[in-house]
DNA sequence: TAGATTGTTAATCGATTAACAATC
DNA sequence: TAGATTGTTAATCGATTAACAATC
């Protein structure tokens, strides 16, 4: 299908890419230049088309790109078409915000359980779908043959879950857990949200500041 | 206090070291070598050793590193002991789970005050901590000097209120808004969490696997 | 001392930017 | 046609890896 294999830095941006086409579109705008977007973006306009070429040749000389059928072609690219079916794994706050906030439709992917190891969760709903206990995983697995998975649990059970989900056919994991996960199957993907290495990123910022926001306290 | 500009991708990596150091330590491990770190982080112990000089030699020859020390010296490098006074601007399902469920105290920061424009949200509290109505914001931050904002808000309210906020003073704003913020002053650091995009990434691994997972429709 | 492992310089690799011919 | 903007090649920049002398 592709040419090449694509780098990660590009594929990283295509969903900005992506969602900003969409913007377009929804303004009714029709055309769009590498110019216009690296203004927007924040990138530059060699790198955009740089990017894009990756994948065809999607422009057109002395015109520029087409909104619509740009944002179609990435779209396709990254499958937001898909339905992925996509499981849910730890409960606790975070895993009900991101099963509530997170659109898995408009990102390829399908919702299809939900699972907590805490009796007291397992059982009830979460919007309609329903929350199963951790250990009815195998046989839901079994039928339902989930691909990707949403780890929103504690570091170890995360580990020992994301090793047992492999083993029962899954290949991607949304890792929110502390964890890395080091997977035997190399085919497997996994994407991290660290959020507390997110946080710390802005620490540092702060602390290495030019100009500290309000001068109090002299730092050495 | 640093000697030159130290590049993103390295601070990057420093909270995954500062974590991993604190497991080793909490082991009662007492020394470790670039090689021992390269293996279990995935990492050449090249770069690792790179990473580490950037702030200093904290290591000795045909030793290693002392665990302690070192977790001890990136956690003050990335400020794990300060007190950034930190706010969360928006309280629905992924703001609450946010100020629940990550550990300010653990990366440097103070959650100091809650904010939402709901009038049902705003008055309540968050375990223990008030909720306040947006409209309050301007006063809060005149008296009370947070540095750090939290965007849980739609992508329009939230490039909105960054801007407010900017210009009463805060300068680090951790987005999970799916917004591009571009803000005024340089000095401004922003640490985007686009989930959304994150979800992506792993939807276009599925789509561009090898193997794929369950081989059943036929992918042309 | 011999062995190990760092700190650091040099080499490589990859990603970004610049430039420009092709062409709409 | 003239103007604009792409696709693509070449140049630059930065980050990673390799190598090795310094030294504990």
């Amino acid at each position: 299908m592709t040419k090449q294999e694509v780098s990660p830095s590009v594929i990283r941006r295509l969903p900005r890419y992506y969602r900003f086409l969409g913007d377009l579109k929804s303004q009714g705008k029709v055309r769009v230049s590498s110019g216009e977007l690296s203004q927007a973006l924040g990138l530059t306009a060699s790198q955009i088309r740089q990017d894009l070429n990756c994948f065809g040749g999607f422009g057109q000389q002395g015109y520029g790109y087409q909104v619509a059928a740009l944002h179609e072609e990435i779209g396709s690219i990254l499958g937001v078409k898909n339905r992925r079916r996509a499981i849910v794994i730890g409960l606790g706050n975070l895993g009900r915000a991101i099963a509530n906030h997170v659109n898995f439709e408009s990102c390829g992917c399908e919702l299809i359980g939900l699972f907590d190891a805490n009796p007291f969760v397992a059982g009830r709903d979460l919007d309609g779908i329903p929350i199963h206990h951790t250990d009815t995983l195998d046989g839901f697995c079994h039928m339902e043959h989930p691909e990707l998975a949403v780890l929103c649990l504690p570091a170890d059970a995360a580990i020992a879950t994301a090793q047992r989900l492999e083993a029962l056919g899954l290949r991607a994991f949304w890792n929110f857990s502390h964890a890395d996960l080091h997977l035997e199957n190399p085919d497997c993907i996994v994407e991290n949200v660290y959020l507390d290495d997110s946080l710390l990123t802005l620490t540092y910022g702060l602390n290495h500041m030019q100009t500290p926001a309000h001068p109090t306290e002299t730092k050495y």
